[in-house]
Parts: structure tokens; C-alpha cells; sequence
DNA sequence: TGGCAGATTTTA
DNA sequence: AAAATCTGCCAA
């Protein structure tokens, strides 16, 4: 397996998002290694797409999605859980890929320990899931991606399977946008 | 299986 | 008050 190289978060946002299916996310943290294959993502964008965090301009919280292309935006949701996003567009502008959903692989019974559940299925589908199993926290925002804690890997194989696009979850605006991507039929999905 | 309340921070 | 969520509890 190569790390990805930086070039690959240059691409268009929605190239970002389709290309990171398949990929790895590998995080090495002081409890042990986990490791899973990304099958769903969704994208936001700068322009046109209210949903995105940084739609109404920088704040403390969404600084990170404004920074270099393969920077870590990791933010708090409803008070509880975390979200983990690829930073994409250049530096300035607030663009990135929520990942949403992981097929376990490697750590399996650290994820299992930090999840409280062995259930391969619920490891890792969800963005707040995920994030718990790969230990992904606050300390991770605006962390660089290619570097050797927590970062993108590809095992040189090309995805073979279908690519869905489809309308993103969990939110109240622009939700007619087709940004959410997944591998058809993967059984390590956050939702049908 | 499906719907809903609750947990709790950031932002408007 | 709503949000890029998840869990447990309840009803059928």
C-alpha cells in the first residue's frame, strides 16, 4: 500500500470524493493501528451548496476547511460525535469530502473496544462511527494528511465496483444535490 | 422495522 | 433553535 501523494487533493472536490472510494484511511495512534477501506463519501462545495460549513465564511471552528488541499477538517456534531473531512480546494477556499462510512480491516478488535461492539457492521458505517472506531478526534483537525499519524493510502488497485451518486444525508438544504458517493451494494454503508 | 427523544457544542 | 449523528426505547 502507497500514500497517497498530495496532487490527488488538488483534484476537483467532487473527483476527490469519488476517487477516495476504495482508498485506505490508516490512523497509527498510541493505542494501536487501525486501517479501513473508505466506500462512502459526499462532497461540499464553496459555491451553490449551503450545506457546506464554510458557505457563510470562516469561523474558529471550520478554519481548517480553508486550508491546504490534504489538510484533516475534524469537527463536533450535535454536541457528541465527530465528523472527519478530506480538505480539497486550495488554500482560501472551503471545500472538502466527508467520510462517511468504512469497511474495516486492519485493528479490528481496538475499533471493537472503542465502538463497544463487535458487530463488523456498525464499526465504522457513519461519519461519527467511523471516527470513533479510528480513534479520530479534536486533536486530528488541520492535521496533514500525508504525513505518518493519520493518513490516505491506496493498494494500487483500480475500484472495480459500480459508483453511486446520490443526495447527501442528514441535511436540510441543498438536498437536492447529488454528492454523496458510494460503492453499489457494499455492505459497510451508513444507509440504503 | 420504524419513529422518536435525548445527549450537548457551535453557530446564527 | 437547528445542526454533515447515533443510541436506546417503544410500538406494532
Amino acid at each position: 500500500v502507497k500514500r497517497l501523494p498530495k496532487s490527488f487533493f488538488k483534484q476537483e472536490t467532487t473527483a476527490v470524493a469519488r476517487g477516495l472510494l476504495g482508498k485506505i484511511l490508516v490512523h497509527h495512534s498510541p493505542d494501536g493501528e487501525t486501517a479501513g477501506r473508505i466506500v462512502e463519501t459526499e462532497a461540499y462545495l464553496c459555491q451553490n451548496d449551503p450545506a457546506c460549513h464554510a458557505a457563510r465564511g470562516m469561523t474558529a471552528r471550520n478554519a481548517a476547511m480553508f486550508g491546504p488541499p490534504g489538510t484533516a477538517y475534524v469537527y463536533l456534531i450535535y454536541g457528541m460525535y465527530y465528523c472527519f473531512n478530506v480538505v480539497t480546494a486550495p488554500l482560501g477556499v472551503g471545500e472538502a469530502v466527508l467520510i462517511r462510512a468504512l469497511e474495516p480491516l486492519t485493528g479490528l478488535e481496538l475499533m471493537a473496544k472503542r465502538r463497544g461492539t463487535c458487530v463488523k457492521k456498525l464499526l465504522a458505517a457513519g461519519p461519527g462511527r467511523l471516527c470513533q472506531a479510528m480513534g479520530i478526534g479534536p486533536g486530528h483537525n488541520g492535521a496533514d494528511l500525508s504525513g505518518d499519524v493519520l493518513y490516505l493510502a491506496d493498494n494500487g488497485m483500480a475500484v472495480r465496483e459500480d459508483i453511486v451518486a446520490a443526495k447527501r444525508v442528514g441535511i436540510s438544504v441543498a438536498t437536492e444535490l447529488p454528492l454523496r458517493f458510494y460503492i453499489r451494494g457494499n455492505p459497510f454503508i451508513s444507509r440504503k
